[in-house]
DNA sequence: TTTAGGG
DNA sequence: CCCTAAA
């Protein structure tokens, strides 16, 4: 086979360079199917690979010309060795390229010949895929294994920091798969080691700054870090690949042998489908989504897959983020996040959500009857030593959905990491480690307090990042904080904010809200360690839903076309499935209070009003909430005391509120004739108002509140 | 997006 | 709380 010998040739003179940490197409498994995996992976991983280079152009203008070029001359050369492939004197020119390994395992020539062909016509996408392919085909071919992040890091040390394996190759072993496992079973640690610093640096540095010889030997990695922002290869593999017209010539550079997973050139189709479907089946998806036991089906295709995978990943995290698929930056200024005083991570659990927020609901409340609308934040941020211990971090490194973290600033390092990291985790699968960077720095020690590792909300937390890493372990033992030592930080620091920031909030009222703030808080915790613990756990496989997600992502089932995106799934998944039922979240007699009070001022019809003078600052309720809560509070009142269920609610309130629904279900009447009165005015005249003594009192309620 | 109501 | 028709 002439191009074996090409193959060994190339490799005995090629100096390993720094090779990207993962290709995207890890994202693949193809654990079900016996046909020579690294022919497969070649070309699905060229695929892939071209895809996103072509996304990477489109997209990034940070696309860095060193890099590009370097590359451009490679894959030519590539390019042309390729097709003439019985050509001495242009495989000379090959042996010093790379790109020439792959070849010499692909057992069909002639198929691969014509691709190539299609190829030259489009120059651009032939650079992207011959460039790339061999590396990808390394690393790809170990996909084999169970742990895929696992394996997949492995392979790119492998890859990335020993040469020799090439070496091996050449030394007999005709099959690269094999070569790679051997080499990766007599790996020493240092080299995992080295070589996930390296790894480190580069997603450290700033991509579009990437310089000096790195950039020369990253290779693929150039695309990876041609946007600041990427630091996170897998991800890349995960993320949706390109679905423009161009994408269909990576089409062709898929192998057709392979109807489980890909290949048919039907492909290409099938992805513009799902494209459309993306767009206008927002809803649709949604809906899907939002049944309670639906599933990303695995049977679909390839692209699709990860695609639609990620999606909806990513939805569910955030029904309103599909664009989470975009690598666009998540900045999203939504009034709704403005509104948003306690940050959440927004993305990965609804209920960890209501840490912050549930845990005082006064602190959510009333707020602005005080202080004037959007000072809150800036209050806070003055008193931050003492007032409001919570930085509050805008990760945008990771091409996730953005993830909005708070916590204190007594946190420390370690649990921070561990917070980003069950964020990310949730999202991207197991096998991660997060890292931190600190104004170029990584901050390493995970002992330090926020605070001392100057990580607070005067300081600048945009020289702040963190970074998502291999982690070194098949399952992160570190993860397993299921131990008080490192939770007890958290709940301490909670503990201690639970008390409204801002002096304005000691005008809360009193309530016994304190209490139930308390028990949420503490199921917050138990769900803060579940969720720790089961994405990494690899022994309960049926605990939440945590091993579906991270499989999503990997697993491949035989395909059809024509099969539904989701599929219904038991009841298993509780937590990590698809939105859920929102948790409950009872009214706190003094979200009641409040909610009176907004309602006796803004009267009923102006849910949006009350919710925003009751609520601003609770992003859990929405002015459906609060409206419902209005509803109920109606029948409460209107029911005999023994009827009522649930945290009791004063009679006063209730009486308040038959007061305020008969004033205002009258005003509604009138409303029909005359234009409305100011609120204020009108609430003066109601004193009067049929059965109902307690009127006399809401004139008062509101010079006090106002 | 909000409102208004039924489920 | 959810879902949605209407506005």
């Amino acid at each position: 086979m002439s191009s074996k010998k090409r193959l060994n040739y190339g490799f005995s003179g090629y100096q390993s360079p720094v090779i990207p940490k993962a290709p995207r197409s890890v994202r693949r498994r193809h654990s079900h199917k016996n046909i020579d995996k690294d022919q497969i992976c070649a070309f699905e991983l060229l695929a892939a690979v071209a895809g996103e280079l072509l996304q990477e152009s489109e997209s990034s203008a940070c696309s860095n010309a060193a890099v590009g070029k370097d590359e451009l001359s490679d894959c030519r050369a590539i390019t042309k060795c390729e097709q003439l492939k019985e050509d001495k004197a242009v495989k000379s020119e090959c042996l010093d390229q790379r790109s020439c390994v792959e070849s010499a395992y692909i057992p069909e020539p002639a198929a691969q010949e014509q691709n190539l062909k299609y190829s030259l016509d489009k120059p651009n996408h032939i650079e992207n895929n011959v460039c790339h392919k061999n590396t990808y085909a390394v690393l790809n071919s170990d996909f084999s294994k169970k742990d895929w992040s696992y394996t997949k890091l492995e392979n790119c040390k492998e890859v990335n920091i020993d040469g020799k394996l090439y070496t091996k190759v050449e030394g007999g072993s005709s099959n690269l798969k094999d070569a790679c496992d051997k080499k990766i079973q007599t790996g020493t640690q240092k080299q995992l080691d080295d070589d996930v610093k390296k790894t480190e640096d580069l997603t450290v540095a700033n991509s579009c700054s990437v310089k000096g010889p790195i950039e020369k030997h990253v290779n693929n990695n150039a695309a990876i870090n041609s946007e600041s922002s990427v630091q996170f290869p897998w991800y890349r593999a995960v993320r949706r690949p390109s679905f423009g017209k161009q994408r269909n010539n990576v089409k062709l550079g898929i192998r057709d042998d392979d109807e489980n997973s890909y290949g048919s050139y039907r492909h290409s189709t099938n992805i513009r489908a799902f494209r459309q479907t993306s767009r206008i089946g927002y809803r649709r998806m949604r809906k899907m989504l939002t049944s309670r036991h639906w599933k990303v089906a695995p049977q679909l295709k390839d692209y699709e897959r990860s695609c639609s995978n990620y999606g909806m990943k990513s939805f569910h995290r955030n029904r309103k983020r599909v664009c989470a698929l975009e690598r666009c930056r998540l900045e999203i200024p939504s009034k709704r996040r403005k509104l948003s005083h306690y940050s959440s991570i927004a993305s990965y659990d609804r209920q960890a959500n209501s840490k912050s927020i549930s845990n005082s609901p006064e602190k959510g409340i009333k707020r602005d009857i005080i202080s004037p609308r959007g000072t809150g934040v800036s209050a806070a941020g003055r008193n931050h030593q003492k007032k409001d211990p919570n930085v509050k971090f805008s990760i945008k490194s990771f091409k996730v959905p953005e993830l909005l973290i708070e916590v204190s600033e007594t946190e420390t390092v370690g649990s921070l990491k561990r917070t980003v990291m069950e964020a990310v985790k949730t999202i991207l699968g197991s096998g991660l480690r997060v890292g931190m960077v600190l104004q170029g720095t990584k901050v390493r020690d995970d002992d330090r307090t926020l605070q001392q590792a100057g990580i607070c909300q005067n300081g600048n937390l945009d020289n702040l990042g963190f970074t998502l890493e291999p982690s070194s372990y098949p399952v992160s033992p570190s993860l397993h904080f299921k131990s008080p030592p490192a939770l007890s930080p958290y709940v301490a620091d909670h503990e201690l904010t639970r008390r409204p920031p801002s002096p304005i909030l000691e005008l809360e009222l009193p309530s016994a809200s304190s209490d139930p703030s308390k028990i949420k808080m503490d199921k917050h915790d138990e769900d803060y360690q579940k969720l720790a613990l089961s994405p990494t756990n690899p022994i309960d496989p049926t605990s939440d839903g945590a091993i579906p997600d991270s499989r999503a992502l990997v697993i491949v089932s035989p395909l059809n076309a024509e099969a539904p995106l989701v599929v219904p799934v038991g009841p298993k998944n509780s937590r990590s499935e698809l939105s859920q039922r929102r948790t409950r979240r009872p009214f706190s007699a003094a979200e009641v209070e409040a909610l009176v009070e907004a309602v006796e001022q803004l009267g009923t019809g102006r849910w949006r009003d009350v919710k925003i003078r009751a609520f601003e600052y609770a992003d859990h309720r929405t002015y459906v909430d609060v409206k419902d809560k209005w509803k109920t509070l109606v029948h409460t009142a209107s029911i005999a005391p023994q009827q009522r269920r649930g945290e009791a609610v004063p009679q006063e309130l209730l009486d308040r509120v038959l007061a305020a629904h008969a004033y205002w279900s009258k005003q509604h009447e009138k409303h029909h004739a005359e234009a409305p009165k100011p609120v204020d005015t009108q609430m003066q005249n109601i004193g009067a108002l049929e059965n109902n003594n307690n009127y006399a009192s809401i004139p008062s309620k509101m010079g006090s509140a106002i």
